[in-house]
DNA sequence: TTGACATATCGATAATTTGCGATATTATAA
DNA sequence: TTATAATATCGCAAATTATCGATATGTCAA
């Protein structure tokens, strides 16, 4: 629990790391099926973040970092794949942060 | 219904107003008195924040303007006070937004 | 080992935000 | 009407963020 809501809010005042944490929810509502992988519990990898957003791998790979910070994301490296799923233990956090101090 | 959740989330970001919101929660146990108001039920004045946040008039004037913008809080005038108070029903509303979209 | 990918990081520029002082506006009291 | 007090707005410099292209790093297959 060393969660940083400043941190957090920063992370969710942009638009495209709205959707990254909006599609992740539903992986397999939004992803195609990538290596075999089971969205759900592994998560999706940069690539399909980069094409889904139609922006740079950079930029990919750069708010799915921030996410990650902000604690509102989990990552594994699977061979060559990075694989970004949500933190739901944060998000539920960050709710409660919500009903109780704001 | 006009919530935006992205202007909501930038407004949030950030300390000072982060403090204005929780202070207004329960603004008789932060504030002073002031003009026999009730601050529960009509807010609290420029000044009053001003003087809670040690910064300038025209920063505190800025950050409850933003926080208003986004919906956070109400204003009314009375004479040459402007007193502002929590907007709760945006409140709820970006807290069901953080349930389902996020 | 080398080549080919996938991802992360660096460096840059444009845009936005922070917080301030100065000034304009509004409302009251004399 | 004028002086004064409370608030809002303007214009600024510093700091931060957005987004990119280029490059570095890590991993596998041949």
């Amino acid at each position: 629990m060393c969660m940083e809501p400043i941190e957090i809010f920063k992370a969710l005042s942009n638009e495209s790391r709205l959707h990254i944490l909006h599609w992740l929810k539903e992986p397999e509502k939004h992803f195609a099926p990538h290596e075999g992988i089971d969205m759900r519990n592994i998560g999706v990898c940069v690539g399909q973040v980069t094409e889904k957003l139609k922006m740079t791998q950079s930029t990919a790979s750069q708010y799915l970092s921030i996410l990650q910070r902000a604690g509102l994301l989990k990552t594994e490296r699977i061979g060559k794949y990075t694989y970004y799923k949500r933190n739901e233990e944060t998000i539920r956090e960050i709710g409660a942060f919500f009903n109780n101090e704001i």
